[in-house]
Formats: structure tokens, sequence, C-alpha cells
DNA sequence: TAATTTTATCTTAGCAACTAAGACATTTAG
DNA sequence: CTAAATGTCTTAGTTGCTAAGATAAAATTA
């Protein structure tokens, strides 16, 4: 094991996360989202539709304010209140996720292009290594969030 | 090239980017910074000591949504207001890495080892795969937003 | 079944953080 | 030396947030 070589995927790692998070807050503000909207609409593209409870524990907002961003996406035409059928105290809010992309896409269109040509610079091979890796990232981010969220 | 698997790939890095805006929201708010605090708190963390209107530039901010921003900070002795000796107009807004990593550490020890065992789990060579796609990546994102702030 | 408790969302009042505009101090240009 | 430009801060007004409680529906209990 090399640990220069560990020391520097785990720095490349951090510095891909900010950058991550720095690209997705330059696109919501031209998209012209206000504050963290993009945030927590992605959270709705992402996981599909779900109750307004639902989206309040996911993103950590108290349920007022959850109605206040329903709203404001509403009003937008980004999202549908629907009633449960089952449950009438229920909301689901329902992502247009064709609303959602025109606003987004173009916005992305760039980026999305430049990634599928770096995928393709990958053999099968690399990409099951790349996909391994990106899966248990993920996994590994879901359980610390659990675990913050626990204690 | 394998079509599935590149769109596999691509469904696997958004997953990832939304897992990682989402963890960083949940340690955010666990660690009691408001808002949008911890995003540019990691901004200087990755770039270093700026100037109040760097940091302006490069979060998106107003420059008086910047004076509160440092001020909520400082209170909090994670940064400190320095004086440019050359010009001193310019506020230099230096982190205190040590205290910001007290506060975030504790948060992220968890996630740290598990990483850190994630990569000690690959080969030298399939590393080096990992951090080309990770380096290259990055590049891309920098890349769009520097289109997206262009036009 | 009727009354009670719980659940899910919304509403309200007050607060915190943001923008836009302009003030102030300093530096640069003419 | 004066005028323009630059960098940060201040102010007024707006927006989105929390905390608490209202409202309505569902589940529980007697």
């Amino acid at each position: 094991m090399n640990t220069d070589l560990t020391r520097q995927i785990r720095k490349l790692n951090q510095a891909h996360a900010y950058t991550t998070i720095h690209l997705h807050e330059a696109v919501g503000r031209k998209a012209g989202l206000p504050g963290t909207d993009h945030k927590y609409l992605g959270f709705l593209l992402q996981k599909g539709p779900m109750t307004a409870g639902e989206l309040s524990a996911l993103s950590g907002l108290t349920t007022g304010a959850v109605t206040g961003l329903i709203d404001r996406f509403e009003k937008k035409h980004l999202v549908k209140r629907q009633f449960d059928k089952t449950d009438r105290r229920k909301v689901i809010i329902a992502p247009n996720t064709q609303k959602i992309m025109a606003l987004l896409e173009p916005l992305y269109k760039e980026y999305r292009r430049q990634s599928e040509q770096l995928i393709a610079s990958f053999s099968a091979q690399e990409l099951h290594i790349i996909e391994m890796y990106l899966s248990k990232s993920i996994d590994i981010m879901n359980e610390t969030m659990h675990t913050l969220n626990d204690k």
C-alpha cells in the first residue's frame, strides 16, 4: 500500500466534494433558484415523489419551511402538490421532471458532454473499478449520515 | 465501449454528487452552522486565506452578505480579519484551520476512517485510475463553472 | 361508536440572512 | 492635486427560516 497515494486520493476526494458543491451552487444561482432551492430540488429529482414530511426529514428543514419551499416550486411549476388517496392529510410532492430538466439541462449540457467523453476514455475494466469506488463512497456517506442523525 | 456501463457510471456520478451535498448539509447542521455557512467555510478551507471581495466573487454572495458571513465566523473564532499591509482597503479572511477542524473533525472522523479503509482496498494501479477519474472530473466541473460565469 | 390521542401539513409571529444601493476610506489614474 | 476607481461596510427592505400552535384527518382507546 502506498501511503502517499492514499493521501493524494483522500485530498482529491475532498477537492472533488468541494468542487461538486461549488458547481451545484453556481448552477442554482444561474437557474435563478433562491438560496438553497437547487439542493432540495435535487433531493426531489434523486428520490422521486415524497410527502412534505419526508422532505422535511430529508432536508432537515422545519415543516413550515417546507411549506414555503413547495409554494415557491409550485409557483414555478417545478413540482405539483398531490393528495394521497388513502390518507388525506398527506401532501405528495411530485417533481415535474420535464420542467426541472428544461431549467437545468442547458446549464449542465456541456458538463454532461465532457463527462461522457471522460467516461468513454476508460476501458470497461477501468470503469468497473471506478464504479466500485463511487458506489462504495456513496455507501460510506450514507452510513455517516445515518450515524450523524442518530446521535 | 459499453453504453450501459457508461450510463451506469453517469448515474452513479450523479448519485455521488447528490449524496456529497446531502452529507455536507447534514454535517453543517450538526455543527450548528446556520444555513449555508458550512459551504462557505469549505471554500475558505479549500482555497486558504482570501479577501472579502474574492469570497464574494467565489460564493456569488453580495459584499454585504459576505460582511455578515465573516462577522458570524469571527464571532465563533473560525476566521480572523487581517488587514493587507500594501492595500489598507482590503480585508483578508484567514481561516483558523485548527478551530474549524476541531469543529468538523469529530463529525467526519468515522467517515474518514471508512474512506481510508476503502482506499486501502484498492491496488496502486487501481488507485491511479481512480485518481485520473477524480482529477479529470474536477477539471470538467471547474471548466463548467467558468463557462457559466462567463455567460 | 364517540372521545381522545396522534399524525401531517399549514399558518403566524418574530428573527436571521440576503440583496440593492449607497457611504466611506483608500488607492490609482490623469 | 483632483477625479475616478476599488474594496469593504452600512442601511433599508425583502425573503426564507424557526418555533409554536392551529387545523384537519387518521388511529387508538374505552
